[in-house]
DNA sequence: TTCATAATGATAACTCGTTATCATATTGTC
DNA sequence: GACAATATGATAACGAGTTATCATTATGAA
């Protein structure tokens, strides 16, 4: 049976709290302020499971290691600063795509991705 | 100098016919028609200067290695097919997404990727 | 409080994609 | 054709990210 720990719940609470998609890097990071000396491979180990039980789901984006963010948002894409390398979620869809598809070819989901810079990276 | 050898033509023809990302692993398969006991390490010595001399560009998708295409394309997107896994070419683009970014953002570039499944892969 | 057992942290080991190494083959200039 | 230099192919080595191992610690049911 699964226990409630000191790290399992900090690294929860850091998910919500920042509330974009982490890297198990910044998660590290992040949690280790509510419990120092955290290790890594709790922060794998608990992610994966998260995932496991449906309640964080995995963010990849083009060239990179994946993030994880809470389960349970409506559609969405991201934000990805340039300088700062943080990644946002953004609300609001094109929607439609289908104009782009070639005849013969069924779409079933898209990714959009934006880059630039974060309000905190504009200097 | 650079020397012009059966390998890096028929890479670069392997690029030309098929006309879509390909990774460095299909491009060995495609151009060992041409080139029987063509070796990874020449794929990936060629693929690397293609792209050092600007006549490749590496395409990223989401948790994928980098595939490969030719430069000098115009602006577009890729299509990724979810059962053969091939990526294809998409001409169009939406265009605008500055309704999507909050306030105080700035959006420099974009990537759609639109996954489903190929005509040929349709059944 | 006790105690069985799950969780942790340090770190070794692993995976996958890519690059480095090096003996051999090929190119192209003379 | 000869020869210097570049390219090739096999494969070892590498790097980043992730998982496995294992001795130690913490949880929670009784």
């Amino acid at each position: 049976m699964e226990r409630s720990t000191r790290q399992r719940q900090a690294i929860r609470e850091v998910m919500t709290e920042l509330n974009r998609p982490l890297s198990p890097i910044e998660v590290l990071e992040a949690a280790r302020a509510k419990v120092p000396g955290l290790g890594i491979a709790t922060v794998y180990r608990t992610l994966k499971s998260l995932v496991e039980e449906g309640s964080a789901v995995a963010v990849e984006l083009p060239g990179e290691a994946p993030r994880y963010e809470l389960a349970g948002k409506k559609h969405h894409h991201h934000f990805h600063c340039t300088r700062c390398g943080k990644v946002f979620e953004l609300e609001g869809c094109p929607g439609d795509f289908s104009f782009m598809v070639p005849k013969g070819f069924k779409t079933e989901k898209h990714e959009i991705v934006l880059y630039g810079r974060c309000t905190d990276c504009l200097h």
